[in-house]
RNA sequence: GGGGGCAUAGCUCAGUCGGUAGAGCAGCGCCCUUUUAAGGCGCGGGUCGAAGGUUCGAGUCCUUCUGCCCUCACCA
């Protein structure tokens, strides 16, 4: 299948690229001069970087990578090679290769090419340490144009379709990748240190559960019945705890069939992690003890440039409820209104408007009240607690107070970064929240959680307290490297097609 | 779904009041042994996102469509 190209290129009609018509007649000459214009390896010694590191003086370095820009003088030139390090001069004299040689830099090399360089460390006159070949080798013949060299880039839908131009022209988007290559390394690694075990659920499931969300469905055409994509990992987790894991983790690839915006993708990656015996206090410390070791290590620092403001990670963040918080922004005592309607008129009272707030049960419109007044104001790192516990059907009810769950989430720059709570594991609970969600949804809730027997089951063999928590990966990608659009964090954002 | 914006050469962009589509880079030819946005001389390259309309004449004005971005709504 061939990449997918924008109308405008001249993919439908190859033929009569001018681009492609003269490097596909070098790809011709380079053969008819016996050079491989796609060979199998390069025993190459030193990345671009490294070697830019190295004395004036050392010998027989071989380099390579893609050539990003060319001076090529009659007698000699001077190359800069790209590579995933970064980049380097290289300098090919006509005296030290060869007039036939010379001719293959000269006439039949493009900008895009792939070559090898063995040679020796020099400085230039004009400051530039520089490779200057003894030999060289063609590793690759590319048939159309880069962009532009000075410039690159910049258009977001070519960026987004074609994202290896993206990475290969703008050294910023490399480096974010790198970063969130690097940021789940290190995740990893701490998960692993603290004694979790890395495991993998199913994708594809006879029921999406787990989460409020709408999930694609797809067939099973050997079982002929119906298959959706997992909205969340967090159930089958739970059944790795039942079945003797104390702590658990995966980064899980999720679907969500709803709308998209920048902060939504229907296609995103979520870390969860389950631990016996903490519950939703614990994990709150070891949220900070986590993010901050991340950060630390990414940045080396704890301070980050967010939107154009300074956001401090440091010290301990403030926990507040949500009892608390809404009751400061806007003078709502939300346990002081113990039904959707008492509720409804304290919110009309206070002059604040809220879409179809007349539909809404207790729970979102408290929700709802938090999203309008409390959260865009949330930029420092703040536990946001005890959501009420119809917004809640796997967390476990706060034994002092039945209406809220012990669930914390982490806000960020208004944006939920984490989610956690103490799990439900009381099955007759269970049994009861899963069953009041199915009237929810057979009401026409479409994101009411569906009766799960199969987990109930599961449930009934036995659960130890149990605190779990879970991240969206390109969020907290996005948060961090600053990118208002959670597409800028993955590397192939879904696209229509073209045409 | 509502509102706003964008789409011109491979890339980055100009294009005035509606009057023969331009530049830089890239490409092609020639010259060039210290360049680095290399330089010099010369030459090509366009379905102006698509379709329709207004007009003597449309890149430009109008309508519809497609794609992308922003925003509101929906959505963890």
């Amino acid at each position: 299948m061939g990449p997918l190209i924008r109308r405008r290129d001249s993919m439908s009609t190859p033929d009569d690229n001018e681009y492609r018509q003269a490097r596909l007649a070098k790809l011709e000459r380079l053969r008819e001069a016996g050079v491989n214009p796609y060979p199998e390896r390069y025993e190459r010694t030193c990345m671009l970087a490294r070697a830019r590191e190295l004395d004036d003086g050392t010998e027989g370095v071989r380099v390579a990578g893609r050539v990003m820009t060319a001076r090529v003088m009659g007698k000699l030139s001077f190359l800069t090679l790209q590579d995933q390090s970064g980049r380097m001069q290289v300098s090919v004299r006509q005296d030290d290769v060869g007039k036939e040689d010379y001719k293959v830099i000269k006439k039949l090399l493009d900008i895009g090419d792939f070559l090898g360089i063995h040679g020796d460390v020099y400085t230039t006159r004009t400051g530039e340490k520089t490779v200057a070949a003894r030999d060289f080798t063609f590793l690759g013949k590319t048939l159309r144009p880069l962009p532009e060299k000075w410039h690159g880039i910049s258009d977001k839908e070519s960026c987004y379709r074609q994202r290896y131009l993206d990475l290969l022209m703008n050294r910023e988007t490399m480096d974010r990748f790198l970063l969130r290559s690097r940021l789940i390394r290190t995740m990893r690694s701490l998960l692993e240190a603290e004694g979790f075990i890395e495991v993998e659920t199913p994708v594809l499931q006879t029921k999406a559960s787990g989460a409020a969300a709408r999930p694609f469905k797809s067939h099973h055409n050997a079982l002929d019945m119906p298959i959706y994509l997992r909205i969340a990992p967090e159930t089958w987790l739970k059944r790795c705890i039942v079945g003797g894991f104390d702590k658990v983790f995966e980064f899980a690839r999720c679907f969500r069939n709803e709308g998209m915006d920048p902060s939504h993708l229907q296609d995103f990656t979520m870390l969860e992690y389950y631990c016996a015996y903490w519950n939703y206090e614990d994990n709150m410390a070891f949220t900070e003890k986590l993010i901050q070791t991340v950060l630390r290590d990414l940045f080396g620092t704890l301070e980050l440039e967010i939107q154009g403001e300074t956001i401090d990670f440091g010290g301990t963040w403030p926990r507040v409820t949500f009892r608390e918080m809404i009751l400061e922004d806007c003078g709502i005592d939300i346990d002081a209104h113990e039904t959707a309607d008492a509720l409804r008129e304290a919110i009309l009272a206070q002059g604040i408007q809220l879409e179809d707030a007349d539909r809404l049960g207790r729970g979102n419109l408290i929700d709802h009240l938090y999203k309008a007044v409390s959260r865009p104001k949330l930029k420092a790192p703040t536990f946001i607690t005890k959501h009420p516990i119809d917004l809640s059907p796997l967390a476990r009810r706060n034994d002092d107070n039945p209406r809220v769950a012990d669930r914390f989430q982490l806000v960020v720059n208004g944006w939920e970064v984490v989610n956690a709570y103490s799990e439900l594991v009381d099955p007759i609970d269970q049994r009861r929240r899963l069953e009041e969600q199915s009237q929810l949804k057979s009401g026409g809730d479409e994101e009411a959680m569906e009766m799960d027997e199969d987990y109930l089951l599961a449930m009934e063999h036995g659960m130890p307290p149990i605190s779990g928590w879970g991240m969206g990966i390109d969020r907290f990608c996005a948060l961090i490297t600053n990118q208002p659009n959670l597409r800028d964090v993955v590397l192939f954002p879904l696209m229509k097609p073209v045409e």
